[in-house]
This record gives structure tokens, sequence and C-alpha cells, in this order.
DNA sequence: TGCATTATAGATAACTACTGTCTATAATGG
DNA sequence: CCATTATAGACAGTAGTTATCTATAATGCA
């Protein structure tokens, strides 16, 4: 289980944007070279950010793209579930009950009356699988472009550092 | 990405294997039937768990798997870690500083001697990502088999629950 | 208008990993 | 000696990733 190689290519090439003149246009071109990744896939990345919002796109002279949101607004796991997709990391093979008599966490067995909040059913394998894969979204969805580009000391000077 | 079969297959293979009595082996024939899976796939799995010292197999009449240790020390890490293999989870795509220069941190730029702890000079994007994977792989490393048992009301009755 | 530029969309293909089957082999107990 | 059980290797189908190439559409400029 690896991270596609797509998802560093659009989170790099988004930093770059990020740090182009708010209005100014990068092509499809500068942004390949840069990556050193060809401009046919790459278009096809940044399409697909364009798609969901992350972008704006202009065709023709002068195009490419530019940031449809400040860079703050642009975390790191809206990236990942754009390019990686939305399925959750882990899907159990077999969910029907019958199978599962063994890994199935039951409810309050019997004890309704005593007005327990009934464990909500489900494979405890599952649960745990999903509890590791909400630590690591949750600390995506807490960085940010911006705060990329707010611990490098781009431009040293005219910008201040460290403004988190 | 996504977490590969393999993973839920061995993990709750081991749970039936935690279940089992001490010195009790346990066959694939059982194990595959409980899972819905061949005899022929998930031998190939328990074999690898064998090898990684998770498991002690038994060949011949009567033989089977049983844990080779107990299963508070079998982490779900452990076994993403054998079934996914150990790799991170994001490579980054071009690690030499040529392309990467604005991606990079640099290194407490020119201010040695003030004795600041020199950064450690790296991606900006991979140590986001790594962050996120390391993220993860402590929840995991929270959770054993043994755990989830502790969870699950197993044979009410005859075992104390919640000893955890 | 016509042309160069730039993004978009579709078809295609190589490669890899995952999932799974089949067969042969080795070890063990009765 | 035989049935049972794990192991190892070869093999194949499927899906996803990583591209490439071509055609198309939109835009700015001369």
């Amino acid at each position: 289980m690896q991270f596609s190689k797509s998802t560093g290519y659009a989170l790099h090439a988004l930093i770059h944007l990020a740090r182009a003149e708010r209005g100014q246009n990068v092509g499809i071109k500068e942004l390949s070279g840069l990556l050193g990744v060809s401009e046919s896939y790459l278009s096809k990345i940044m399409s697909k950010l364009r798609q969901d919002g992350i972008l704006k796109a202009v065709t023709g002279v002068n195009g490419g793209y530019e940031l449809a949101r400040s860079a703050d607004q642009i975390t790191f796991l809206d990236i990942v579930e754009i390019i990686e997709g939305r399925q959750q990391l882990y899907d159990c093979f077999n969910m029907d009950e019958e199978r599962h008599q063994l890994f199935f966490e039951a409810e309050s067995a019997g004890t309704e009356a005593e007005g327990f909040s009934v464990h909500s059913k489900g494979c405890l394998v599952k649960k745990v699988m999903d509890g590791a894969e909400k630590q690591m979204n949750d600390y995506l969805r807490r960085h940010t472009i911006q705060s990329v580009l707010d611990s490098a000391s781009f431009d040293c000077g005219h910008e201040e550092t460290n403004k988190k």
C-alpha cells in the first residue's frame, strides 16, 4: 500500500501555484518541467483538481492554472481524497454476519432494559482499521498548502516567516 | 490506496487463533472455511506470518497453526507491516535537490552560530506525508489482537470480560 | 480571419501489485 | 505405508498506476 505518484505531483504543483502571483496563470509546461513529469500526464492530474474545485484553468494564449481558493483553504486531505479516491483504506472482505459471528461486536446482549447505549454493530477489525485511517486523515486535514509555505523560509526578507 | 484483502485475512485468522486453546493447533481448512477464502491462498498468508515469527506451524496429522507469542504482544502494526510491506506510504518522486529547490526546507540559513538545531533537510511535502503515516502507525501499534478480544464479549460467562 | 498557444478528453499500452488456482514436495502421526 | 497437513513454485486473471499519443476546443494576438 502506497500513495500514488500522482498525489505527490499534485501536492508539489499546488505549492508552486500557491507561490505564484494572484491572477498569474501558470502553464502546464512550466509545471511539468519543474516536477520532471510529462505535460500529458500532469495535465490529467490538473484537470482532476480543476473538476474538484481546487484550481481554475484558462485555455489559450497566456492560459494556465491558478488556485481557486486561498492556500490555507486547501488541505492535504483534500488532495489525497481527490487523487487517491474517497474509499476507505480498509474494506472488510466479508460483511455478512453469518461468517463474522466471531468478529462482530455483540450489541449489549439482552440488557436492553438497562438502558445501555447499544454498541454500533460492526466488525471489530474494521473498527480498528477505520480508527487508524481517521488518525491519518485528521493529521492531513490539519496541514494545508499554506502551512507548508509557512514552514519553509522562501524569499527570506520580504515575507514574514512562521506566520502560523 | 487501500489495504490489501490479505491484511484482513491475516488479522481475522489471528483473532481466531488467539481464541483457540493454548497448544491446540488450528488447521488451514478450519480457517479458510471460517473466512471464506481458499486454503491455497490463505496458506500463503499464514506462511508469511510464520516466517516473521507471529505463528508457529506444525505439518502432518493434527498439525496446524498456533500463535508464537501472546495475543497482547501482536500489534495491528506488526501484521500490516508484514503483509503490506515496510516501505513508507509516500515516496517522493524526485529527491534530488536540483529539482526540489522550492520544496526543500532550508537548513537554518546562516544562523549556525546561534546554536540552532539544524533542521533535517528534506522535502516539505514528504515531511507532512510521513507525519500522517506516523499518526496511523502509532494507532495501529496501540491495538493488539488481545485488545480486540477484550473489546468483544465472547463467551460471556466463563471468561472475564474487559480484562484490560 | 487565421494562427499559435494552451487546456481537455479519449484511446491505448506497458508495468506492477493483488488475488487466486494448481501441482508438487516435505513433514508428521497413526 | 498412508492420510493429513503445511510449504513452495509456477502460473494466470484482474485491476490500478503510469504513462503516451492524438484529436478537439477555447483563447489571445497579429
